[in-house]
Parts: C-alpha cells; structure tokens; sequence
DNA sequence: CTTAAATATGAATATATAATCATATATGAA
DNA sequence: TTCATATATGATTATATATTCATATTTAAG
C-alpha cells in the first residue's frame, strides 16, 4: 500500500463503515420512524394498528416498514392477510431508549 | 386532561422529545459529520486542519461544525485567529463509537 | 371465481439537506 | 491602518427524503 494513501486514510473512516454507519442513524433521524420503532419496543404491531394509533396514512407506515426492514431494523410475522412487525435489532433499539431517556430528563 | 388525548399519546412520545430525539439522530446520519466527529475522538483540531485531512472545502467544514455546535456535540476555543474544536457530548460520541465498531465487525 | 381486507407499490409533489462559490468578518502582526 | 490568515455566512443549486394519492398485489373466505 502506499504511504500517501496510508497517511490519508489513518484518521478516516473507509466508505463501507461510513455508509453502513450513516444508514443506521439516518433510521432513527426521522420522527415517524422513531415513533414506529418506540411502538415496537412493548410488542408487536400490524402495519394498520401502527397506521392507527400514530394516526399516520397506511402508505406511509408502509413506506416505513419497508425502509427499516430493507436495514433490518424491523422483521414481520404473517397471520392470514396481517403482518405483526416487530423489533429485529437490539442494539439499534437500546440505542434508541437511551436517547428517549436521555432527551427526556433533560 | 382529555381522556380522547390521554389514550392517543400513551404509546406515542411527545413532541419535544421527538424533536430532540430526530435531531440527535440526524447530527450523526450524514457521512461528512460523521467523519468529522470521529476526527475529533482523538484530539482537538482547528478548521483547516478538518479541511485539510478530510480533503473538504473549508467552507463546508464551518457548516457542518456550525451544525454541530448548535446541537452542543462540538465546542471551540480561540488561539488567535485559529478556532480549535473538540467534542462535548460524551453520550452521543458514545454511541457513534459503538456504532461504528459495531460496523467494524459485521 | 368473486369479494373483502390488509398491505405494498409507483408516481408525483413538496420540503429538507449538503455542497459550493463568493464574500464578509475577525484577529493579530507589521 | 493595512495586510494576511482563519473562519463564518448567505445565496444558489443539486440531490435526497417524506408524504400522499391512486392503484396493484396478496391472502383467505364464501
């Protein structure tokens, strides 16, 4: 390898890190999603009991789903035509209580 | 307090702590401030030294630490007409550190 | 096979965001 | 005061994002 490369790189982050990094926070950076996931820390939700309690149109919930599914933030089970989501990442979620927390003592 | 109220946000969190939350969140889900934060594990650094390592515009440094200093994640002192800066968030870098070692090893 | 219910999807739109350029401001030295 | 250096700021532009509407798809029941 060379050492300009060497130098240029030793306090940076490589691409990869960076976008993985990056795409994890950019989930939780949004006030619907956060309060989807905040749903889900007690249980799990069908996507229209989702759309209901935060009084959100389905499209968007779905919208949502499907994004913090794509990051594996969210799995789902199917019963008949109804899909229970539910939490699928503990790190990203205890990441996200203790903000809440956090922000609310504060 | 409205009962129709009462049963509407008790699952929800309220708008204040949303806010707070999402923008937390939303200091660490850009690629440059990330890089900038992580700079700033180490040691303190002036804003031509950010440029200069991260191959950035100056100008584009100074936004996003203005960005970050709002939120209080960086703070400055004065050595002439040269502004060191270093972090001053203790929880946020935290978890920016866990995350990206969590990266690291996935 | 039709229908109803639940969910997903695509297109459109409005808004937010990041980077850049040009320039302003601030500090200290001469 | 003049100048050089470091940093900040405002305006512009390009891109990304979230929401919405309309409609498609999926599943199970009848």
């Amino acid at each position: 390898m060379d050492q300009e490369m060497k130098v240029a790189y030793q306090d940076d982050l490589d691409e990869e890190t960076l976008f993985l990094v990056s795409q994890t926070f950019k989930a939780l950076s949004d006030p619907t999603r956060i309060r989807i996931l905040n749903l889900l820390f007690k249980k799990e939700y069908s996507v229209n009991e989702i759309a209901e309690t935060l009084e959100l149109k389905q499209s968007t919930v779905s919208h949502q789903l499907r994004f913090l599914k794509n990051l594996r933030l969210v799995k789902y089970r199917r019963e008949g035509t109804t899909l229970f989501y539910s939490q699928d990442d503990e790190h990203v979620m205890n990441m996200l209580k203790q903000t809440i927390e956090h922000a609310n003592h504060s």
